[in-house]
DNA sequence: CTAGCTTCCTGATAGC
DNA sequence: TGCTATCAGGAAGCTA
């Protein structure tokens, strides 16, 4: 559930916590969340890491080291990173412990376990994590209503499905996805063929607006971070789609609907939102 | 290549 | 009150 704005809210909080810290120490609670390699060598490769920064692309995370290799991440569904002194007691679904030089630790808690950690050294490629396979960032010069309509304007599936697909445009999740297509004022059962050259303009300029506008939405103090404001990744206020089915739409009044596509809820205005017209 | 389904997980909530 | 069923969803893996 954490997307591209929650995973940069992420990184911005921890950054400035984890830079020049030594991992001093590293418990594995449950390898099961370790893709690559296997939770030995892990932990062994982590050991006496310095960090020197760390970066963010779609909705990975990595933690970048002085002499040796990357720790990758992604929260996937319920993931949450958080520095802790070491005080803190552990709280459950806790499945990795990095021990900082300074005596606090990042701790990595999962309810649903779905988020992975990767290890690549110096010389191995990232092929593994999927990383490599994503399609641009949103902010990116090369998305464009060109870029969307050459790989998507021949597609039979719906736009809210494309929204979705990491390899077309890196970050966007399903609260995001719901948030672009309110805004450009299209349907989400949309299929993409059916779009028109002003569809395609629209969502290339709010697809930057709306992942921007969600980073700025989600600022937040180290403080109401750790007390759980980062966290609870479906409370960013100012959400005009997501979530609002059964509520008058801000913009007509209209009740807003709910349609599954993909396996996944979308809400959307029936009046804000139309298949477009010949 | 694509559409559609399943898997991974637990907790919150709805229904009885 | 307490039980069971359903839903939430990112991404990969599978089948047809």
């Amino acid at each position: 559930m954490p997307e591209l704005p929650e995973v940069e809210t992420v990184r911005r909080i921890l950054m400035p916590q984890l830079v020049q810290k030594t991992i001093t120490a590293v418990c594995v609670r449950n390898s099961q969340i370790i893709a690559h390699p296997d939770a030995v060598k892990f932990k062994e490769l982590l050991q006496g890491q310095t960090i020197t920064t760390m970066s963010r692309r779609g909705k990975f995370l990595t933690i970048h080291f002085a002499s040796e290799g990357k720790l990758r991440l992604h929260l996937r569904m319920t993931g949450q990173l958080l520095v802790l002194s070491a005080a803190e007691p552990i709280q459950k679904h806790t499945h990795l412990i990095l021990y900082l030089s300074d005596g606090n630790q990042l701790r990595y808690i999962d309810v649903r376990r779905f988020g992975r950690f990767w290890y690549f050294k110096n010389e191995e490629t990232d092929e593994i994590s999927g990383q490599s396979r994503l399609g641009p960032e949103p902010t990116d010069n090369s998305l464009t209503a060109e870029y969307l309509k050459l790989k998507l304007g021949n597609k039979r599936k719906a736009i809210k499905e494309a929204l979705l697909d990491q390899t077309i445009v890196a970050g966007i999740g399903n609260i995001y996805a719901d948030e672009i297509l309110f805004a450009a004022g299209i349907y989400p059962g949309t299929r993409c063929s059916a779009l028109k050259d002003s569809n395609w303009f629209r969502l290339a300029e709010k697809i930057p607006e709306i992942i921007l506008w969600g980073i700025n939405a989600n600022e937040m103090t180290t403080e109401e971070y750790l007390a759980g404001k980062g966290r609870d990744y479906r409370n960013i206020s100012g959400l005009r789609a997501y979530g609002h089915t059964g509520k008058p739409c801000g913009v007509c009044g209209r009740i807003m609907e709910k349609v599954t596509i993909g396996g996944r809820t979308s809400c959307y205005c029936l009046n804000c939102q139309r298949l477009p017209m010949e």
